[in-house]
RNA sequence: GCGCCCGUAGCUCAGAAGGAUAGAGCGACGGUUUCCUAAACCGUAGGCCAGAGGUUCGAAUCCUCUCGGGCGCACCA
């Protein structure tokens, strides 16, 4: 048990050279095996205390001694070197100094060596991970709920591509389900003015007499029918029959269905592009439907099913949860039957190593579900699955609703953003060459940012004030800070070299600012292990913040030749490794702005 | 009713598998631009970490309960 907590430490703090010379010096005089002596060490809350601590209260219990003088032994028993040169206690704990030109030297030469790979691992070397995210379901339009998931789920396909995996981004559309027979009833119903026929032959047909047929009028009809459905009981009943139609390859069915996907998807593309999100499949849900019958029939013959209410069912009583539908009374699949399916077909497909999904938490149960019925089936594999899951985009009016048409559209909102970075261009910065790129990747990136910039599991109440915010802790924030230094590099005009000589940075903020970047694949591999970007988006706005007074107050273009040029290494890598984060969450890095 | 998640400054949130004094941003108030981009920086104010017990050398962090909020609970996804 106890092994166990060591061992999870270790990953924690990761080896480096220093924490090396920390735990050879204490093997003599500690009797403990050296990981765990390395898993004690723990970074003292400011640097002036030290840079690595090591606390003595569980040596002390062992040993029955007080800590506070065990830490005054130690340090008068371990004696400094090249490496580690000063040792101090202070009270309890035993503090490490190390040999500040050396890690300046180490870290920044890794920088300057590696570049935009700095932060990368090969931690997933020949490893496969799966992220299905953004998801949406066709035939409607992307509204600002269906940001979270796609950039949330873009951002950690980034940092697992970062550690070196294999990654397969699913774009598991939602485009097979009992809204595709209630849109079809609500076409033909209040909608035969529409041209249905598939885009690759529209050409063809008289488009003067008919109207085309966008996502904004299937929004309107999903709306009318379920205002009419209110009212008109017949109409579900209706609906259910098509799907039926479309699940048995019905080919009016089949036909409408094709073309509502065609113009969603044409949609959905222009908006993904200005995101910057792709993917390598949009295998939807229709995809498995030849498949269904050989799932369902594995999980009936692994003895798992029961018929209740009509319905084929898996019964959860014994795991205290709902039974997990496979087929409704009138035999149609259900979105945990294509899951299950999805599933199965994707780990014969890419042999994933890991597979998560980022989809809302208002669907955790479904999750619960599902994974518990893969388990039940014998699939071992379901302890590599995971549902990243986030919190629900709230208004002060309420929850949005698609079926209400009460949405603020994604589009909308990205146009808004441009619009407001293009203005502040423009009273800042009127002469900027590429103002239109400039404002469309500082407008996105705020979006962006501001969707990673929390955890996962917060709710989040929209708001535009704070959406379209640009100062303060926010994606321009950071643009802005990545820009200050390439103008600093423009005006250094030399090429950056790493002969300098690393005993000038000694001011306190460039010790900090070393230590954040020391800690950046630190940060990278922790914000992919929990599926948290926002690990990683907080390490970036605090190596701005760092930088950013440090800028204040010190010169980096002194007229002293040598400072000027350490410190113009140091800059060049904050520059590097604020580009190399900007980038795994999805935003540029523009030079000026 | 049952289950899951959340509760840290006025607001929005950080808080490294329990550690040294609780940190930002926004908003408020007051400062900084003959000086490398003021989308910045500095200062002031603001806290019983929802509450109560427990675990231990030590708790915002782990356990139990209470209160408050969100989500979910059979043929939608």
């Amino acid at each position: 048990m106890e092994d166990e907590v060591y061992l999870f430490h270790q990953f924690l703090y990761p080896m480096n050279l220093f924490i090396n010379k920390i735990i050879n010096l204490l093997e003599s005089e500690i009797s403990l095996p050296p990981d765990k002596i390395g898993a004690l060490l723990e970074q003292p809350p400011d640097n002036k205390m030290g840079d690595y601590a090591l606390p003595c209260f569980s040596i002390a219990k062992q040993l029955r001694k007080n800590p506070q003088d065990i830490a005054a032994e130690l340090s008068q028993k371990l004696v400094p070197n090249d490496t580690i040169v000063q040792i101090t206690a202070t009270g309890p704990y035993l503090n490490f100094h190390v040999a500040k030109p050396l890690l300046f030297r180490t870290v920044l030469e890794e920088i300057a060596s590696t570049g935009a790979s700095y932060g990368n691992s090969l931690i997933g070397k020949d490893k496969t991970i799966i992220i299905d995210y953004s998801s949406p379901n066709i035939a409607k339009h992307l509204a600002v709920h269906h940001l979270r998931s796609a950039v949330i789920g873009n951002a950690i396909y980034n940092l697992f591509k970062a550690l070196g995996y294999r990654c397969i981004g699913i774009n598991h559309l939602g485009d097979w389900g009992t809204q595709f027979g209630q849109l079809i009833v609500a076409l033909k119903r209040w909608g035969s003015n529409f041209a249905i026929t598939s885009k690759r032959n529209s050409f063809e047909e008289d488009s003067t007499k008919q109207e085309t047929l966008t996502v904004n009028k299937l929004n309107e009809l999903y709306v009318t029918f379920h205002k009419e459905a209110k009212t008109d009981k017949n109409l579900e009943e209706e609906a259910r029959e098509w799907f039926k139609k479309l699940e048995d390859g019905d080919n009016e069915a089949k036909e409408t269905w094709q073309h509502f996907k065609e113009i969603s998807m044409l949609e959905f593309d222009r908006v993904y592009k200005r995101l910057g999100i792709t993917f390598d499949s949009y295998a939807g849900e229709s995809f498995y439907n030849e498949m269904l019958d050989d799932t369902v029939k594995r999980i009936k013959d692994s003895g798992l099913t029961e018929i209740s209410e009509d319905a084929l069912v898996v019964n959860l009583e014994k795991f205290n949860m709902p039974p997990c539908i496979l087929r409704k009374r009138d035999e149609a699949s259900l979105y945990a039957t294509r899951d299950i399916c999805a599933a199965e077909y994707r780990k014969r497909e890419y042999h994933f190593d890991k597979m998560v999904y980022v989809v809302g938490s208002e669907q955790r149960l479904h999750f619960r579900q599902f994974f518990k019925v893969l388990e039940q089936m014998g699939y071992e594999w379901v302890d590599t699955c995971a549902h990243a899951d986030f919190g629900l985009v709230k208004f002060k009016q309420g929850k949005m609703s698609t079926r209400e048409g009460k949405v603020i559209l994604l589009e909308d909102l990205l146009e808004e953003s441009y619009k407001i970075a293009r203005e502040i261009i423009e009273e800042k910065n009127p002469d900027l060459e590429n103002r239109e790129e400039v404002a469309e990747n500082v407008g996105i990136g705020a979006i962006i940012f501001s969707e990673l910039c929390t955890k996962r599991v917060k709710d989040v109440l929209f708001d535009w004030d704070v959406i379209l915010n640009f100062d303060g802790e926010t994606g321009p924030y950071v643009q802005y800070t990545h820009a200050r230094m390439c103008s600093i590099l423009r005006k250094y005009g030399e090429s950056v070299t790493t002969s300098v000589d690393y005993n000038l940075l000694k001011e306190d903020d460039e010790i900090v600012l070393i230590k954040q970047l020391e800690g950046f694949p630190f940060a990278i591999s922790r914000a992919a292990d929990n599926y948290e970007p926002s690990i990683l988006s907080n390490h970036l706005l605090d190596l701005c913040s760092t930088f950013n007074r440090y800028y204040q107050h010190h010169r980096i273009l002194t007229d002293d030749n040598e400072l000027r040029k350490a410190r113009i290494l140091l800059i060049d890598a904050i520059r590097q490794v604020i580009q190399n984060g900007l980038s795994i969450l999805g935003l540029k890095s523009p030079e000026r702005m």
